[in-house]
DNA sequence: CCAACAATACCGACCGTTCGGTAGCAAACC
DNA sequence: GGTTTGCTACCGAACGGTCGGTATTGTTGG
């Protein structure tokens, strides 16, 4: 293998074939990225992709369903173990984000297909998960609105905010070079309650967070 | 022409033709559609879209390229006309939706090479106007805090706020059978302005609005 | 006459995948 | 202790197919 000097340890070449082709894939996209580049860019023969993963559509799946059901475990965790809910809130969206500073190659590939055609070969492979990832999102809001602190008439308004916060903060980590620090759900969760209305400050009436 | 009992127009059989690689675009994505695929589905022969496109990448700009000018046409003009600051996102926001309503398997299209990776066949071409799009939605929002509506610090998280309505709103239209009616912009910017801490409103202080 | 189509055939390049094989190593057997 | 066997982890070569695109020849309505 080109690209090491000492035996690789067992699994370890197919841990590097995984990681070469999430960053091509992350690249270029699935279908646009062939077996080929992926085994030059390894160090490997086509046949040792084979073995390792069946296919190149083998190998795609293998990248994304293990992260992802850690994800939902992630999630799952948190709505159902933090007491507060505003924090329950910010802990969804930070899971989130560590999920994707977790590994940004693979965050990019996964949101190219959570936004890309659902006809296509893996496109049906992440519609479960999307539903999935948008309950537990649900379920933090649901936990705010019983708690009083959103007005139950406001779910879906509040659903695609928060949403909306995830997608635009990861994907301009990915790709806007913007930072996504460890405060930023706090912060972002707090914007989204207090609103914008700056007129309403002005009265010095904030809002008791 | 298989899909035509009548002849076409002159340029009919290239709209055709487009809105046929439109839709397969938007279910199977750019690479894994064929231009095999795309005559089959048109009723037309392969030296016929040659003749109209010069080539299949061709064809894929020239389904996004005008129609990504007129809405940044319509962005500009929003923005430098509309007077009131609230109306002017609200019109910016609507621009959007509009567009997707307008064609939405050009939109599922688009929203994939916006998303998806930028080394591809056709990621350079979004990117410019991305980096438009997002340039517009910043000019209404500083139009809000040039008014005092919005405070000038935050900028920043307004605009992720706006483009993740934006991006939610026009997904859960295309992808998930939700509606997208004409006041949607209005109400999601008056959420926005005013917040969701419902412990707030108990007081009885909402925004003017 | 020509723009705007068509049918048919074909091109070089590349695709995902499999074939038939080898190298190194450990365990079992004589 | 040496040989044989079996396993894992890889390999070069090739298969059967499709890709985007072009060439040739033809038709037809305005």
């Amino acid at each position: 293998m080109a690209t090491s000097t000492e035996k690789p340890g067992p699994g370890e070449v197919a841990r590097h074939i995984a990681r070469v082709a999430a960053r091509l894939f992350a690249e270029r996209g699935y279908d646009a990225t062939s077996v080929r580049e992926i085994v030059e860019a390894a160090g490997v023969a086509k046949p040792t992709l084979y073995y390792h993963f069946q296919s190149k559509e083998g190998l795609a799946k293998a990248l994304i369903a293990v992260p992802l059901g850690d994800l939902l475990e992630r999630l799952k965790q948190i709505v159902e173990t933090e007491s507060d809910p505003v924090r329950c809130l910010e802990g969804v969206l930070e899971a989130h984000f560590a999920f994707c500073r977790d590994d940004p190659d693979r965050s990019r590939f996964l949101y190219a297909l959570l936004f890309g055609p659902k006809a296509s070969g893996l496109g049906s492979n992440t519609e479960c998960c999307k539903v999935d990832l948008k309950h537990w999102t649900e379920a933090a809001v649901r936990r705010c609105v019983e708690a009083g602190i959103i007005p139950s008439g406001r779910v879906d308004a509040c659903m695609t905010m928060c949403r909306g916060m995830i997608v635009i903060s990861t994907v301009d980590f990915l790709y806007g070079d913007k930072p996504l620090g460890e405060d930023r759900a706090r912060v972002l969760v707090a914007d989204l309650l207090r609103g914008f209305d700056a007129r309403r400050e002005r009265d010095g009436r904030d809002s008791p967070l």
